[in-house]
DNA sequence: CTGTTAGCGCTTTCAA
DNA sequence: TTGAAAGCGCTAACAG
């Protein structure tokens, strides 16, 4: 341990645990079983490491340790998501922490966006820096860069989107059922052109999401119409312009369904400008705050970030723990939460039978 | 290097340098270089290297090779937040987290909540940890126990709170002018009587926030009233029955103050149950989402947390180059946006110079 | 109860 | 251009 000559902090360097037994005038081994509260040390023993340890200002290094230590974990999780400023990304992110946190584990997180070089870029950092885990929201299409020998070293759950070519254990939400009950809720209350506003089809949640509103078309024995259908909206920007340009074409909806937030902002803003947020009905995947304040309130279809994120440490955890059990796949479902919007009524009264129907669906 | 026996994780080893070495048939060091790009390796030799390397899905240890490089950095930077949830925190942390990848860092981050322990045992963790650098939001009343020798080792900024018994560097915003002038808004605006609704006090933003309310009160030569002020608050649900109380008691205010944008939101949801959204005025800290599309649209004093975090991610990376000077404070100014909440006119007319005082302040 | 020796995976130093 | 040896800070295995 050298003193500082006072230019920069290279030339400082910490305590390390010769300098505390040399002060403790006794062995490395000794020290080492303090500060693990190994037991088989003399009180008298112990208490003179302490000093010297308090006295140094003593930290253990964490790395060097699990360097040496059995299994050679190095106690941190990773944690890759698509966008720290989105709420269900936010949500998991906390559970995720603080099931982490509980166990004495850290997070490290970064953000992906939606770029699968990114993706694999980061994965690689994270493997470098020898993570115990690892939860992931993929942005690429494709994850078969992903090999068992990997997995044997670093357990990994997916989160919101399964991986391709790789099995691993996840945790979904229902974005099929969940975005056909919201447009079957529309249909319910009697409208017959429901307008369909998406994400980038590159998403694998927003190819589930279409996926459903065709099921509900489907059930109600609906045809789709290509010109209520837009896809591969990337802003609030982007949905706004599409909103406007459905409702100015000749046979526009009387009922929208928007698959993510952002393009529900969009969205909103369009209705409004329009003068036409208290005609049409409009229900949206993803909660958000504030949208019960809106006039009308936002109907949604609300994911539950906290669940997703706390069954994901445990899934990850159970491997830790050693858990050979075949991958499996968690789905966690959506609420459907009435709020105003999504109940403004359609040309078409709705007879007591839909409705009847509705409600029994809603029960199950 | 052993073959899994199928059962657990721990008993599979990654491949390490010196496995690539044996079946590259040359030496440990060769492949050090290889791996580092480093210069002086025969191209024949190099190839042999990046094909054993690639076959063997070889991942250099990083942690391992951090222990003996010179200067001992880890090349992680730790971030302690107050929480994931909030968006100034995510604004902060993506800012950070593009700046580190930009310079080949990652972050590790966790959220204290607002608990001083809690603090202690992240620092100490992070420390443990050997990040180069911590970016952090103190929760608690004093970091007095940091001290020079670890500032040695690890560089330290500050972010939206300064320390207490700690001199460092630190970004913040100027939450009292900022206060100031949004209460100054509202009296320009004809309001006499304007509540103020803070949060905790024992937040440090929350302090100076106070202070700018009292300092607008002062210049406008108007008495301050205790029953117009509500501190402490630390929920939405706690700012609502606040709101509620205050609006119902004797002389009750003309205009509110928010402070913080969980509090904004109980206050939002009072005056609606109250009818008073469109009569009393209200002005607060913090944007939101969404509230460009309340009715009426709310006024606010917007932070930028990217430019918070860009410059926190700045100052720490000069000093993880080494930089020696005194520790300096960064103040980050807010902006004013009108949106309507604000506008609300009060009981006393402005008169034309208010406005145009009110006018020329908002110009510089 | 205490200490010694070896070695984790890698970089450094220095010699060939 | 290449490699052997030493050692980063710590724990494991095995002595006393």
């Amino acid at each position: 341990m050298s003193e500082s000559t006072g230019s920069s902090q290279q030339l400082w360097s910490a305590p390390t645990i010769r300098d505390v037994a040399a002060m403790a005038s006794t062995s490395l081994k000794t020290v080492s079983r303090v500060v693990n509260d190994e037991p088989g040390v003399s009180p008298e023993l112990e208490q003179r490491v302490r000093q010297a340890i308090a006295r140094l200002d003593y930290q253990p290094n964490l790395t060097a340790s699990n360097l040496r230590r059995v299994g050679g974990r190095t106690r941190s999780v990773g944690l890759l998501l698509s966008n720290v400023e989105n709420p269900l990304d936010n949500g998991i992110q906390l559970a995720l922490e603080a099931a982490a946190l509980e166990r004495g584990l850290v997070v490290i997180s970064s953000s992906i966006g939606e770029n699968a070089k990114r993706e694999r870029q980061l994965v690689d950092i994270f493997t470098a820096r020898r993570v115990d885990g690892l939860v992931m929201m993929p942005a690429g299409p494709d994850q078969s860069y992903l090999t068992d020998a990997l997995r044997q070293r670093m357990s990994m759950v997916f989160v919101d989107r399964p991986p391709a070519g790789f099995d691993a254990d996840a945790v979904l939400v229902d974005n099929r059922a969940g975005t056909a009950r919201g447009v079957a809720h529309l249909i319910a209350h009697g409208h017959r052109r429901v307008g369909y506003l998406g994400a980038l089809q590159s998403i694998w949640t927003a190819k589930e999401r279409v996926d459903g509103y065709l099921d509900a078309l489907d059930t109600a024995l609906l045809a789709g119409d290509e010109s209520l259908i837009r896809l591969d909206l990337s802003s609030s920007d982007d949905s706004y312009d599409a909103v406007i340009r459905m409702m100015s074409a000749e046979g526009p909806p009387t009922a929208l369904f928007t698959a993510q937030n952002m393009i529900t902002i969009g969205a909103i803003r369009a209705l409004r400008d329009l003068g036409l947020h208290r005609t049409v009905a409009l229900v949206c995947f993803d909660d958000m705050m504030l949208f019960d304040l809106l006039e009308p309130a936002i109907t949604v279809l609300a994911q539950d970030p906290w669940a997703i994120g706390t069954l994901a440490a445990a899934t990850l955890f159970d491997r830790l723990d050693g858990s050979n059990a075949p991958p499996a796949t968690h789905v966690i479902p959506v609420t459907l939460i009435e709020r105003g919007s999504g109940e403004l009524p359609g040309p078409f009264r709705p007879s007591v039978d839909q409705v009847a129907a509705h409600r029994s669906d809603r029960l199950q």
